[in-house]
Order: structure tokens, then sequence, then C-alpha cells
DNA sequence: CCTTGAACCTGGGCGC
DNA sequence: TGCGCCCAGGTTCAAG
């Protein structure tokens, strides 16, 4: 479940059971994911306490109180779910049924907090998802977080911004805003939602929003917002819960309720007044759903 | 430089 | 019921 706003609502909610505490004990069931694991994984985690939880991109980044810092990517299946049947007060509504995905439970750290214990368990069926080790001071400069682009939430990404990377550009709007190294963690979801609210084709060339001169056109300013607008709204849903994914917290987000395109094919378009009806064309090996009556 | 396609995996859905 | 095919929220690497 692994799209900006998923994986920070992923970081909310293992946030009260992993900050502060300290990992007891981590399972390790296998030797790799996506990459192997790093060496003496579960030794040089094993004793540290959790000082903070954050996200780049789509990157869930743990750090411990020695400096180390967990890079964690949830690839395409990814999932992490708290267990804290220790504690005092369980909430025991996330008991849901994951018997049949208990294979697919890869790694499980041991926490003790001061609200008692808890398990934090990441499954990932299809594997593509990996945990690394660096440490604080190398983060900035490792070799996945040095080229992300800026995050789509904030100040940071404007239309100044995607104008410098769309300048001169012929690839389609889709495959730019997929594109990790000019804004970092819009996926295939985000991106068609959100060009879909600025009414613009994801066929268009990117470059066709900047002027000779290199500035951004109205249009550019627009979907900047709408980037913006999207991921705001996706984040404060709890995220998307596709093919029965849960939270962390065991509920489910629910902004796949809010979508206007993405596996919508042949739906009327949401649009007032449109009247069209969402296609899905393949982009760059990518389902891409949108509007050809009013996406421009 | 750029774009495209295949690869990495498992599982669910659908047509026959 | 079973089999084969297509599809899936991501990223990387090779080839043209």
């Amino acid at each position: 479940m692994p799209e900006l706003p998923e994986v920070e609502t992923v970081r909310r909610g293992l946030q009260p059971a992993m900050e502060g505490a300290v990992v007891e004990r981590v399972e390790q069931r296998r030797a790799d994911l996506r990459f192997p694991f790093p060496d003496n994984f579960a030794a040089r985690i094993e004793g540290r306490r959790v000082t903070r939880l954050k996200r780049r991109a789509k990157y869930l980044l743990i750090g411990f109180d020695d400096g180390a810092v967990l890079i964690s990517h949830l690839g395409m299946s990814g999932s992490y779910y708290v267990d804290s049947s220790g504690t005092v007060n369980t909430p025991g509504d996330f008991h849901h049924d994951r018997s049949k995905n208990e294979r697919h439970d890869h790694v499980v750290f041991h926490l003790a907090g001061s609200s008692g214990s808890a398990r934090v368990v990441y499954n990932d069926p299809r594997r593509f998802g990996f945990m690394l080790l660096t440490d604080t001071d190398g983060l900035d400069a490792h070799p996945l977080i040095r080229d992300l682009g800026v995050e789509p939430t904030g100040n940071a990404l404007n239309a100044a911004h995607l104008a410098n990377h769309f300048a001169g550009k012929k690839a389609p709007l889709k495959a730019a805003l997929l594109d990790q190294k000019i804004i970092a963690g819009l996926g295939n979801i985000y991106v068609c939602e959100a060009l879909w609210q600025a009414r613009l084709s994801p066929r268009r060339a990117a470059g066709s929003l900047v002027t000779a001169d290199g500035a951004p056109v109205k249009r550019l300013e627009e979907l900047t917002r709408c980037v913006r607008s999207v991921i705001a709204a996706a984040i404060e849903a709890g995220g998307s819960s596709l093919r029965d994914h849960r939270l962390a917290d065991g509920t489910l987000g629910y902004f796949q309720h809010s979508f206007n395109t993405y596996d919508r094919e042949a739906e009327p378009c949401r649009r007032e007044g449109c009247g069209g009806k969402i296609r899905r064309i393949v982009q760059t090996g990518r389902s891409t759903f949108y509007c050809p009556a009013c996406q421009r």
C-alpha cells in the first residue's frame, strides 16, 4: 500500500507504539526481501531505543538512539501492523483474519514501551519492499535518498520547480509526475487523480506547460495546486485501502472512495456537466485512467 | 540524454 | 474445479 499518503499513514499508525520504545528482539524470518537484509540486521537493532519515526517520499525512516536509521520501503504490497495485545487497554478491533497471510510476515519487532509491550509486524507477499540500515549523518547522502525530488506536501513543490524540470521535456505528464527525481512520493493513483483535478491529459508533453523562456504557464500553476491538494486530502483520509490492505492500527483508509479516475474504466466522468467516460490506457507499462473529454 | 520493456514476486479475478 | 492469462499502489536495469 505504498504511495506517499499510505506511507505517511503507516508512519502515524506506528508512531505511538514505536517512538520511545526499546527493541528487545527482532525476528527476521528470511534472508532477503527485494534485497538481502543488512549483515547482522537483528543484532544491530536489538537493545536500541527508537527515537524518531520519519518519512521521506515513500520511505519510512526509523531512527535509533545510537544514530542508526532503518530505511524501509513497502514496495507494492508491504504493510505493517501493530499487535499490542500485551498492553492494558487493548483496542481488540484489529484482530481481523490474517491467517492466510501469516506466511508473509517477514519481520517482527518486539518492543518494550512505557505503556507495555507490542509487536510490530512487517508483511509483504510480493517482497518488492526492503529494509536497509544507514546512520543519521549519512542519510541525506544515501543513494536512495540523495536524488529524490521535492515532497508534494508543503512549500517545496511550486510551479517554478516543475517548470525547471519540465522545460523541453517531450515525456508525457504521466511519466514526468511519476519521476521521483522531480516530485518524490507520487505513484500511479495520485498522478491520475491530480491530472484529472487539473483537467490535464496524461498524454500531454510535460514541456508544453513551460514557456519558451522557461516560465510556468497558468495551467502548470494549477497542476501544482492539484498535486498538493490531492496528496493532502489523501493523507487526511488515511490513504487508500486497496485489495483489503489494512493500516498499521488495523483500520482502513478511505480515500479510494474519492477516486475520480483510478480503476474507473468505462464509468462516467464525475466532473459536473462533462458527460465523458473514463478511459484506461497504458503508458510506460502502467495503467493510466483519465477522461478524454475534459482532460486536455 | 531519452524511452521502452522486462524483471523482480505472489495472489486475486476472470474466461474457458 | 482447474488452468492459464492478465492485472496489481514500485523500482531498477538493459537495450534500442
